[in-house]
DNA sequence: AAATCCAACAACCGCGATCAG
DNA sequence: ACTGATCGCGGTTGTTGGATT
């Protein structure tokens, strides 16, 4: 399903991604956060373009973010924003936690397009949706016990969120720009700690075990503290550029 | 059982916006 | 003000697994 893995002219990697590049990206940006995607490969020995590690860790490895079907709820609010928004993908990707603007873009094209196309009316869309996706959404749920609890998360989120009731239009406009919701993950700099705290219960024991270096090429004796995470701003990536054995 | 079709989705690409020097 | 580097968004492609014939 993914493309096979080869490589540029350029040297870069390209195609699927495979774990311990994961590893590799996942264990660079939790230690020195990502303030600058085009350097950040060649700091943490990755064979890809920047592009391509931002994508992998916006839509793959951020922690928080959803994998598994879709709630009915979240569906909903997909083809609302769609009315009201168009295809402005990261839009709505900040009223649905947890769901990143390409997933929701293959899941409208792949699902919520088509039906949406038949009958533009948003109730009914979603009733003749309902009837078709269920079976096959039940059946997924069932194959996929993991996401059972990503699908209940989400309806909980949703349903906390002030965007899970009936919004005009120049509501969710003021929602989306004045009030984002709040997704778990937010990495500006006056809520660090806030972040922190969200990032530790995703991660569980990470910040408890020692940091393994790894398959990583960097050195295990940096002494960055990993507030550099959070901070993320352009003086402590430098700071960890500096540091970092020239090649 | 083999061939074909189709849905799903991970990943790439192009381009405009923004920022820094 | 200009230019190059970087970022972020949206569109599209390519591969694969499952369904169908």
């Amino acid at each position: 399903m993914v493309k096979a893995p080869f490589y540029d002219k350029n040297g870069l990697k390209k195609g699927a991604w495979i774990p311990e590049e994961d590893d590799k990206l996942r264990s660079f940006i939790q230690r020195y956060g990502h303030s600058n995607w085009y350097k950040l490969p060649k700091l943490a020995g990755l064979s890809r373009c920047g592009k391509s590690c931002r994508m992998r860790w916006l839509n793959y490895l951020q922690p928080g973010v959803k994998r598994g079907n879709f709630t009915n709820e979240e569906e909903d609010l997909i083809i609302k924003l769609h009315e009201e928004a168009g295809n402005k993908w990261s839009m709505i990707a900040k009223h649905l936690p947890g769901r990143t603007d390409n997933e929701i873009k293959n899941h409208w094209h792949t699902h919520l397009k088509k039906h949406v196309k038949q009958n533009p009316k948003t109730s009914e869309v979603k009733e003749q949706f309902n009837e078709t996706s269920q079976c096959k959404a039940k059946k997924n749920r069932e194959s996929e016990s993991g996401s059972l609890h990503a699908s209940a998360s989400s309806h909980q989120s949703l349903e906390s969120s002030p965007l899970s009731t009936e919004l005009s239009s120049s509501e969710l406009f003021s929602l989306s720009y004045d009030h984002p919701p709040v997704t778990g993950i937010n990495w500006a700099e006056e809520d660090c700690l806030t972040s922190f705290e969200t990032f530790e219960d995703t991660f569980g024991d990470f910040w408890t075990e020692p940091f393994v270096a790894g398959n990583m090429n960097i050195p295990v004796e940096f002494p960055i503290s990993p507030y550099i995470l959070y901070h993320d701003d352009t003086d402590s990536f430098d700071k960890v550029m500096q540091e970092l054995p020239k090649n």
